[in-house]
DNA sequence: GCTAACAAACCGTCTGGTCGGTACGCTTCC
DNA sequence: GGAAGCGTACCGACCAGACGGTTTGTTAGC
């Protein structure tokens, strides 16, 4: 039922949980011992899973972008023939992803505050190109993919710069995005 | 010409500029003492400018945003009778800027690491608000500002998140997305 | 000479990281 | 099946250093 006193995995778990909320909550400057107590464990227990606050901050990047690149494969069309289905799921994952969170903030202050330290840094510049890379290839004008995805980094960092985004104004962006995204040809703009 | 030895106006805009490389180099960590010293000045005539630490980041977030507003009104075009002027000025800043700096990454990791701390979190936010009600009376369809709004913020901070963008790509990032600010109607989308 | 602009030493607090120790849980063997 | 043995998970006290901020002192400019 609760399972065993001492399970790492679990205890693994509390504590990057915990530490997403500690870092939302107090930036770059949180302390390991705040996350630890957050977690329900020791200090010294943190630095048992994890040998320094670089390593848990580098691990929190990880388990943010497997999260997301989980949500990705999960939105992926398997019956829509056209070109484009990875970036259109792309565009869903990052949307549906604000819509769920109450607090849109959260996710973009993690990933900004996550860029402050060298080692997650690193980590999130490396997944992110990967990211180009495979959906350069999803046959899609290589200019619209440029702009969706900068629009969807725009999406997701905003709430960081002004706040949480009205619900209508994200459906619309969303809307628009998906329109774009599904298009192959070069995109001429003018109505 | 070199100017007196003591110059308040001098000492504050050194601090300010010491403030940001230290701060692109050490994140959110940045100690006071180093911001000084890269400043020239001891920590003491630093505590005479800026009485916190708080109180430097936001004076450094308004610096910035200062700074870019100034560069989106010189990138008005009087002679230009269209609608949606303020937005092109807009995204002309935007990339010009990123053109500019011979490292975006640093602009990028300044804003996303400031908006680690309170107070300047909240001026950012406050500060960006304003653009966009300012924009929105434009004359542009509100989803076509909206996007190109979001594509600016996404290839600001995209150097954050994956490195410096290529010349090419921002080249016609940009061209795509004065297209789009210089349509009046609704976005179709499709070619 | 008086005030603003700095300098330099100082202090209490907090933080990341270490370390010796403890107790749980699994395996092994009888 | 249970006692022994053992590795891993975890605890809690501790430390050295750093950091933000204060205070006191000094000098330049009007």
């Amino acid at each position: 039922m609760a399972g065993q006193v001492r399970d790492a995995a679990r205890t693994r778990r509390a504590l990057l949980d915990a530490a997403a909320r500690s870092v939302v909550l107090h930036g770059a400057g949180v302390s390991l011992d705040l996350v630890a107590r957050e977690a329900g464990v020791s200090k010294g227990g943190l630095m048992h899973h994890f040998r320094s606050k670089d390593e848990l901050m580098a691990a929190l990047a990880d388990d943010l972008f497997d999260q997301f690149a989980r949500a990705v494969e999960d939105r992926m069309d398997a019956d829509d023939p056209r070109p484009g289905r990875r970036l259109r799921a792309y565009v869903r994952a990052t949307f549906d992803d604000l819509e769920k969170t109450q607090d849109a903030v959260e996710q973009a202050t993690l990933m900004a505050t996550l860029s402050a330290f060298p080692e997650p840094a690193r980590r999130v510049q490396e997944r992110y190109r990967r990211w180009n890379r495979t959906l350069a290839e999803d046959g899609v004008d290589p200019q619209r993919v440029l702009v969706v995805l900068r629009a969807c980094d725009g999406v997701s960092i905003a709430p960081l710069f002004e706040g949480q985004l009205g619900p209508e104004e994200l459906a619309s962006t969303r809307t628009l995005l998906l329109e774009l995204a599904s298009g192959t040809g070069p995109l001429v703009g003018d109505t």
